[in-house]
DNA sequence: ACTATTTCCTGGATGC
DNA sequence: TGCATCCAGGAAATAG
């Protein structure tokens, strides 16, 4: 369950793998969850561009994309046919201004629950699930694989793609502290709210607020400036610590190297119901809170 | 305008 | 062993 530094592992990994490649075409399966964007809007953003810079934006990864000059496998004609049909299609659901072939777009992948990013040879055995292929210039592949289809491709005109939440790790504390602000809302929920802070999931809700003492059903507003304060170096900490080990590997989470991550070894209470305490030997306790799991010490978090 | 609940998906674990 | 059922959860859709 790729969260902010699962999703921060892998874009850094397939950075080093396909920045300055260029994509000369795409094949995309007939499954329609995976494509947010319409699939000859993909293929024809993605066909004959080349991959300038990968990182991470909430969970979501994006490529940047620049057109280059003259591709040969890319005929012009059918371009711009694809890029008619885009504007009238963007124009029919009133979904902003239309995708030109501009010279800059954005490839933007959200990995969902079991998705994943696999830069491979053309000879490599496709996987079950395959629902892209973006052949390389270099010769490689770069596929996209998502068992569930809670992942999400799409494509953006360069700048179009914003999230409005704020990510976690520059956000300074005099913001921070009135996201919660009259929020009846748990304190879990508001932390898995995306349109407050980008890239907190489950597993780093659950493990920030433990560190903060606060109890996951909290009522967001009623979170002491004092606990608040904590909270806000919590998730700083946690992230940046997940970051280093390389994220947490459960379930079948690896990063682009086919490496898993170290940070469930430090989870203290995700997934640890009915264990002791790290901290006070008292049982974690299991809950459920807006449909998620949520983990906490009774005795340590009030 | 908020908040809470439901829905989408498959594979692995569990139960009988 | 085999089959049915449950569960994981991000985010969009729907309901209240």
């Amino acid at each position: 369950m790729p969260e902010l530094p699962e999703v921060e592992t892998i874009a850094r990994g397939l950075a080093k793998r396909v920045t300055g490649d260029a994509i000369e075409s795409v094949w995309l399966g007939q499954k329609k969850e995976p494509l947010k964007s319409p699939a000859h809007e993909i293929a024809a953003v993605l066909e004959g561009a080349l991959i300038s810079r990968v990182h991470r934006m909430g969970k979501h990864i994006v490529l940047e994309l620049e057109r280059i000059a003259g591709p040969p496998n890319v005929k012009p004609p059918s371009r711009r046919k694809a890029a008619t049909v885009t504007t009238s299609a963007l124009a029919r659901r009133g979904a902003g201004p239309a995708l030109a072939p501009a010279d800059k777009a954005q490839f933007i992948v959200h990995l969902g629950m079991t998705g994943r990013l696999q830069v491979c040879e053309p000879e490599a055995e496709i996987a079950k699930h395959t629902h892209a292929i973006l052949k390389l210039q270099s010769g490689r592949e770069l596929r996209f694989v998502d068992p569930r289809r809670f992942g999400r491709l799409s494509v953006a005109a360069s700048g179009q793609f914003a999230t409005v939440g704020i990510e976690p790790l520059e956000i300074d504390l005099e913001t921070f502290i009135p996201l919660f602000r009259g929020r009846k809302t748990p304190i879990k929920s508001a932390l898995l709210n995306q349109k407050l802070l980008r890239g907190v999931g489950n597993i780093y809700a659950d493990e920030s607020l433990f560190r903060a003492g606060i109890r996951p059903r909290r009522q967001a507003a009623s979170v002491t400036r004092e606990r608040l304060e904590k909270l806000f170096v919590a998730i700083k900490d946690v992230l940046k610590e997940a970051i280093k080990l390389g994220g947490s590997s459960i379930s079948d989470y690896v990063d682009a190297d086919g490496e898993e991550g170290f940070f469930q070894l430090q989870h203290r209470v995700y997934g640890r119901e009915g264990e002791r305490c790290l901290a006070c030997k008292t049982q974690i306790k299991r809950v459920v809170i807006a449909g998620r799991s949520s983990h906490y010490c009774p005795k340590c978090q009030k």
